[in-house]
DNA sequence: CTGGGGATGGGGCCC
DNA sequence: GGGGCCCCATCCCCA
């Protein structure tokens, strides 16, 4: 593999998140290192502002970098005091927070999506509203004509009175106009008064909500949404490079190229997905990634393009279902119910279509013919996979073996099993070489080189041409394999899991082979790669 | 372990 | 909003 073409590998973990969100919430529960406490009602919550960060938009303005969240506020634990959030409130929204899963009895929803309008958790707060229903809206338009209210009523709506507009009914079908429905107001107009009043978390130990109450989700809405070209990257760019109140700047960004197109990078897309087009749902993350995917190919490729249809939660998973309709047929999943019954052969089915596709088996229907050989199929998809026979391609290939396959589920299920991870992992070395697989260390650096280009292992200057897929990915490694490199013995000691074998080294348990300082066995794992690398070129050369 | 067919569930579009 | 139809991703099973 030439250095110019040995592409950059990004292979994606989809289990990831929801391990990583899991054993955040194990450390929650725990209190282990947490370093913020919500508190509500005299009710405690320790919590981590990270995670409160990338959940709610308050705390990410909170704790964003002007306000010394990033480096100063990482002193020591602070606490927050919410009491404009009812405890039940706050502890289902950080129940959401680090499980993706809002559990809420329906009479506590009004708290909660106070709770959620108050923090800018939008999904939630839009997952509530769809669940009120009407009731809420009347509501507000009721508060917004000078009803009278309470203090987190007014602190709900108060500054939020051109909100109104649409996300609603109305507004959803013209959803495919993203983004224009919101345009009619500036988003100067929508600051909070004085947002510059939030204290810092870095100065202050105990503090209450700011007097300047977040903006409610749908403020942070009517930011620009997309705008013509319907990228919201041109919305957010203005915005930050025009200095704009911290409340309108999201997280900090890595650098990116610009737009080459229409498509939407993966955050901004979900983002623009979330608050424009869907109405945001406390989707799972897998459904999430692939609504953003499909959201994303569909605004690239010019193929569908999502329409908005009234999600609608299933009580008894709390997914979400997309679709008018589509929730009757997801329940029957739960019930076990299948209406449909064959009248050939008695077999049952969930679904109308299901069974009108089994009836063709007894027809003996095969609409889908294959242009090339007689073979017909019952599927449209059977089909897609039979052409792909006859094209020879096997556009699916194994980053780590490089086998290639003509079916993805094919591709999926060979890198579940372990066989192309013990191809890769070494060749034996030496009489005392034998990679130690179980290593994390090694582990973690196995798995580095199947995504990072030699320049990152290397650690040396930061990669050629446009970022791919994934880069932030490479970025985070890279990051991660600097600081380990930087790291001295005694600090390589807070990091007993990771680095066992490092302490082990420099205890003298393994003296022979390899060396003892971090900045040693960073070189021996750039010797290792261009080791690598060079046995794979000879391996193509061979071939 | 891989190739292939079939089943299942979700989402989009349309009526 | 409900439902039909279609496409898609994923999973399961068998050879």
């Amino acid at each position: 593999m030439s250095p110019g073409e040995d592409g950059l590998i990004g292979i994606p973990f989809p289990e990831h998140s929801n391990e990583l969100l899991s054993h955040l919430n194990d450390q929650r529960r725990t209190g282990l290192l947490c370093d913020l406490t919500l508190t509500s009602g005299g009710a405690c919550y320790p919590t981590h502002r990270s995670v409160m960060a990338a959940v709610s938009l308050y705390f990410r303005r909170l704790f964003g970098p002007e306000e010394g969240g990033g480096v100063g506020g990482a002193g020591g634990s602070s606490v927050c005091q919410l009491d404009c959030v009812s405890p039940d409130a706050l502890d289902a929204l950080l129940e959401f927070a680090y499980t993706a899963t809002l559990t809420i009895p329906s009479s506590g929803m009004r708290d909660v999506l106070r709770g959620a309008q108050l923090l800018g958790i939008q999904c939630v707060a839009d997952a509530c509203r769809d669940i009120l229903g009407e009731t809420v809206e009347a509501e507000e338009e009721a508060e917004q004509q000078g009803g009278q209210r309470g203090v987190a009523e007014r602190m709900v709506s108060g500054d939020v009175g051109v909100e109104k507009l649409s996300r609603r009914k109305t507004d959803r079908k013209k959803v495919k106009k993203v983004g224009q429905h919101h345009i009619s107001c500036s988003p100067l107009s929508l600051l909070p008064a004085s947002p510059v009043s939030h204290p810092s978390p870095a100065s202050d130990s105990l503090r209450s909500l700011p007097s300047t109450q977040p903006p409610s989700p749908e403020q942070d809405e009517l930011r620009p949404q997309p705008g013509q070209n319907g990228d919201p990257r041109a919305v957010r760019g203005a915005t930050l490079n025009g200095g704009h109140p911290h409340w309108l700047q999201d997280r900090p960004r890595i650098a990116r190229p610009p737009p080459a197109s229409d498509k939407l990078s993966e955050d901004d897309d979900m983002e623009a997905f979330d608050g424009a087009v869907m109405g945001n749902t406390s989707l799972p993350t897998s459904m999430a990634d692939r609504g953003a995917a499909a959201a994303a190919a569909a605004v690239a490729g010019g193929g569908r393009k999502r329409k908005s249809q009234t999600p609608q939660q299933c009580p008894v998973c709390q997914k979400i279902i997309h679709g008018a309709g589509k929730l009757p047929r997801h329940m029957r999943t739960h019930t076990g119910e299948k209406p449909f019954q064959c009248s050939a052969c008695g077999v049952r089915f969930t679904r109308n279509d299901k069974l009108k596709i089994h009836m063709r088996k007894h027809t003996g229907e095969r609409p889908y013919p294959c242009p090339h050989c007689p073979a017909r199929f019952l599927h449209s998809y059977d089909l897609k996979n039979h052409l792909s026979l006859h094209s020879g391609t096997r556009p699916f290939e194994c980053p780590l073996c490089h086998k290639a396959f003509a079916r993805e589920d094919h591709l999926q299920r060979h890198r579940k099993g372990h066989s192309c991870l013990e191809l890769r992992t070494r060749r034996p070395r030496g009489e005392t070489g034998r990679r130690e697989q179980s290593d994390p260390l090694e582990a973690f650096q196995a798995h580095s080189s199947a995504f990072l280009p030699r320049s990152v292992l290397d650690g040396g200057g930061g990669g050629s041409g446009p970022p791919l897929m994934f880069d932030l990915e490479r970025e985070r490694s890279l990051a991660l394999q600097q600081a380990l490199a930087q790291l001295g013995p005694q600090r390589l000691a807070a990091y007993p899991e990771l680095f066992l074998r490092g302490l082990r080294e420099s205890e003298g348990d393994d003296p022979g082979r390899r060396s003892q300082s971090p900045a040693a066995q960073r070189d021996r794992w750039g010797d290792e790669v261009e080791e690598d690398n060079r046995e794979e070129e000879e391996a193509e050369e061979e071939e």
